[in-house]
DNA sequence: CTGTTAGCGCGTTCAA
DNA sequence: TTGAACGCGCTAACAG
């Protein structure tokens, strides 16, 4: 007597089957309408069809599309890092793109875990994913495919992978540590650390880096050549420092920091006073007199910066930009609140292109791997106010 | 002469069959091996089976494994907002549980569009997810599943559906934004403004702003009965407002936050001297003293509390903090930088337990729908000084 | 224009 | 212990 004998709950959706029976035809003409070949059907049956759909409230199973033709529409996103909100605006441009493409993206959060990393990546493959895009942790799978060989295709963003051969899209890093420190420089800061977490494995940290010190190197040649205390009228040569931050393990970040604390304490006590009175009452730096003789810190993505601001404050007080100044690549929330400059990364574009590539590449587009490099934004703040 | 007469890239995959012929034997046994009965398999054979999956480099197909069993181990996460830390946060328990049970969650992002989350919802059932997990926005859909009824088995997060019956796991609100409250006036601040964002729809957003009136008329009628003036020796009963901020109409927004910043200025003319005064070095309000004239602000949410900040910031510079006491709930990143009191969701729990309920309905448990709520904490911090 | 047939890759009877 | 055959829901050839 009771409606369904099926024991409970989930009344078994509705297949193609039943549709067709209810519209007193062939499954292939649903299958038609369905795939929009709308010419192929006589307005009666379409009707008739059309009725049977909504009266049973059909909705065609993906899965079983996919099956038969081979193709499910399904990419991975392979994330490193979630918390980072570099990755949260990425992942706008991609949803964008994919809605864009009729792509669904399965999107996977590694954490910062290598392991976790290898196991979403298989995972995603024994869905069947028609290809990925990945944030890089330490992928050195023959999983993915290099431009035009097995696997499955892939394009990689802000990071490359070692020994693979794939398109590519993300910062133009090399332009944007430039751009960072010549700012600083430009500015009349005479010492300055750039800060990076463990860059071995990461080529985006690694190409920053360099261009950092490359770029420091230019700088002190020039000066020397033009003789020290040249026309500028500044303090001459600036020195550079690479300081390597482990925020995985919070004890060793801690020692670590204590090599530009006692540069940061040095300067300050050499031109404390001069420093003091160049600070206006909003608690900021007036600029470039002092900046000589304050030390500049250069985070090199935005996990970087947020930890060196949490040990400056800790250390120095709410006042800690007075004594030091910090600029980073990447632009999250809290940069423009507490009044830091940063290199705004065009994270949305990439996001965009990235799939864009990847679109190109599941339909067989076979030209040779791609470089995308987009250019950072400089956003002047009043933490290297001049 | 070529090694594969298919056109280019894609080596089509092994099959189940491929494997089988590859270890010589059938299909089945390839399936059972596949599927962990190894009580059912000679060692021999399995050996055999073994060897060739290796060779091929097999991986069975999730989606035809799901078409025929009826499951494939997917579930949705509806988010309403990846920019909020706190989806990020309840992510990142989401994955641990789903990891721990074997399930893989289609993370579909909203970006705050109820078209949106409309369409990803149909995406979702049309992929057969096998539950969903919903931050919801608007959905006010018959998809999902009423405990025990039909659609698709659901459980919320944060926010509960107008008039659908489901499980739910989220803070406990009132409890939370009694907590605030409660330390607000205990720090003594005596004109408390409590910020959110349209709440008709959300009802996290409801609870909240209902529990902040409760608890400051409770506590304006214990004052009143104790007489005006009582013996705590501050400034009497409180005033508490509810001011909302429609966070997507940047305009109105900066329209709205005219009538707390008239305040917060009329506050700071009465005792303007008396404030600057009990103002340390670091920039930090002294306390308790200063806090019966000084104003509070109690953001509903993260997102609220930054445009806050923001606002606060351009409006009476760095310092902004000796003249408007913020408390929020939600803990990101940020407050820690800038010393703001807030109060903490067990983020990862939310989404921990939000999947385990899922789970349980996906494997058929019938209980009647269960409410989780769990306690946030009070991070006390320089910005309600006392 | 329409229906019939044969799989997609896999799990599951059911016999052997 | 093993394997053959059938069908999950759908699309694609091929007839009518």
């Amino acid at each position: 007597m009771s409606a369904t004998p099926t024991s409970r709950s989930a009344p078994r959706r509705a297949t193609i089957t039943d549709v067709a029976r209810e519209a007193g035809t062939g499954k292939t003409s649903i299958s038609r309408y369905l795939n929009g070949e709308m010419s192929a059907l006589s307005p009666e049956l379409r009707a008739r069809i059309e009725a049977a759909i909504e009266r049973l409230d059909y909705q065609p199973n993906q899965m079983a599309r996919g099956l038969k033709r081979g193709r499910n529409r399904l990419i991975g996103m392979l994330l490193a890092d979630l918390t980072n909100p570099y990755t949260v605006e990425v992942l706008q441009g991609v949803e964008a793109a994919c809605h864009a493409l009729g792509l669904m993206p399965l999107i996977c959060h590694a954490a910062n875990e290598v392991e976790m990393e290898r196991r979403y990546l298989q995972l995603l493959t024994t869905y069947r994913v028609e290809g990925v895009i990945v944030n890089a942790l330490g992928v050195r799978e023959e999983t993915l495919r290099p431009v035009g060989g097995g696997g499955i295709p892939a394009v990689l963003v802000d990071r490359s992978v070692d020994g693979l051969v794939a398109d590519i899209v993300g910062l133009d890093n090399r332009a944007a540590a430039e751009l960072g420190t010549r700012h600083l420089l430009e500015r009349g800061f005479r010492d300055i650390w750039f800060v990076v977490q463990p860059f071995e494995q990461v080529s985006s940290r690694r190409l920053r880096e360099a261009a950092f010190r490359e770029t420091m190197r230019a700088q002190a040649g020039a000066r020397t050549q033009a003789g020290s205390g040249g026309a500028d009228g500044d303090g001459g040569v600036a020195r550079g420092h690479t300081l390597v931050l482990n925020l995985a393990d919070a004890a060793q970040t801690e020692e670590s920091l204590a090599e530009p604390d006692r540069a940061i304490e040095a300067a300050n006590v050499t031109t404390a006073t001069k420093a003091k009175e160049a600070v206006d009452a909003a608690g900021h730096p007036a600029g470039a007199p002092g900046n000589a003789s304050r030390v500049a810190v250069f985070a090199a993505n935005a996990p970087v910066a947020l930890r060196l601001a949490l040990h400056l404050k800790a250390r120095y007080g709410a006042a800690w930009q007075t004594r030091v100044a910090l600029l980073s690549i990447d632009d999250p929330d809290w940069a423009e609140l507490t009044g830091i400059t940063t290199i705004r990364q065009p994270t949305y574009d990439i996001g965009y292109r990235a799939v864009e590539f990847l679109h190109e590449r599941i339909e067989g587009v076979q030209t040779s791997a791609r470089d995308c490099l987009l250019p950072g934004e400089l956003m002047v703040r009043a933490s290297t106010a001049s």
